[in-house]
DNA sequence: GTCTATATTACGATAGAC
DNA sequence: GTCTATCGTAATATAGAC
């Protein structure tokens, strides 16, 4: 029993706090007075802990863009058929998103305003490219329509899958994360049209 | 000539300026300053125009939702199977999104800090319900897959609907409009796969 | 590690001159 | 209709005691 005690924060643990109020209030909507109410310590205390409230957004979109860069270098992301790539990205997508709620929901709604902020859009911004890419050799192989431009169609299924943090949340007798993403496989793939 | 001239602001012309501002730092990232700079007049000159920050996104955001809820009651939403006018209701959300895109991406980034934002996502939800409603009859009908849930189905649709917002720009040399509806409607009743 | 107290700056909004 | 000047508050962050 070393640190087994409880209570005291570490900057990993004052993290999953602040996220969560960054997200009911938005990153700008949120003071350190809001913090500290949150935390039950007083806001010198968060000082103790972290730099300032740009340390905490920067440690938090960190952790979402590690989780989603990551799919890019898994096997099943690098072999194959591009279109099955192209799924196995996008179910996974939608597993880390899932799985990281609080913190793939704070990087979807940075705005710009600070340098961390530029730095974690033009993050995302690569991400984005990376798997417009596999959709784009997924077209060339003929396994994807080609009556919709391959840009556009990458930007409108993203917008479904990042979608996925307006609503999301992992109640226990809500839905999986497994529905959810099978779901997205589906819609996206074969669209909501019955098929005979 | 009345008031031909041009340069002094109404209400009006002022709201065009403040919501460009708005969606470029975030609503509660914009002091009163950045939009007295933005519209090249003093703090004070602001508020002959207006009460204050809060009635220009209450503006905002009631111009957005009007124009969706119009949507509904226009003739195609109303008569006919219900797939058909689930259809009409996409191709035209996209049309109200692209002509309306300024007020509407505010309305979408709405975070609920205040009353004006909390009565912004209250009518938004009952929008959302009632296209919902519509989904749902066209599962009832057979015209829609039955393998998806509806609510989910329906916060996916949105969710790829609403993504506009973060990238579609009316640039003369970009994607127009009608473009980008026949897109977004190929791609939720059809799906990415490629057809027989 | 946490606190109270405070420095300093920025914010939303108003007063009153022109 | 626009301005300068300013009020009162709330913001980020620091100092220093315990």
């Amino acid at each position: 029993m070393t640190t087994a005690k409880r209570d005291t924060y570490t900057p990993e643990t004052l993290l999953s706090v602040a996220v969560q109020v960054f997200n009911d209030r938005g990153y700008d909507g949120t003071s350190m007075e809001h913090l500290s109410k949150a935390a039950g310590i007083s806001k010198s205390s968060i000082y103790h802990h972290v730099a300032g409230k740009e340390e905490l957004l920067r440690r938090a979109v960190s952790r979402a863009l590690d989780g989603l860069f990551e799919i890019l270098d898994e096997e099943h992301a690098c072999v194959g058929r591009a279109v099955e790539r192209l799924e196995y990205v996008v179910r996974r997508m939608v597993e880390v998103l899932t799985s990281e709620l609080p913190y793939v929901t704070l990087l979807l709604r940075v705005r710009g305003n600070t340098a961390t902020e530029r730095w974690a859009l033009e993050r995302r911004r690569d991400f984005d490219h990376r798997v417009a890419e596999l959709l784009k050799a997924a077209a060339a192989d003929g396994d994807v329509r080609g009556d919709v431009e391959v840009r556009l169609a990458t930007r409108l299924v993203f917008g479904m899958i990042n979608s996925l943090v307006e609503w999301y949340r992992p109640d226990a007798r809500g839905m999986g994360a497994r529905e959810v993403a099978d779901a997205v496989v589906v819609l996206v793939f074969g669209g909501l049209r019955q098929e005979s």
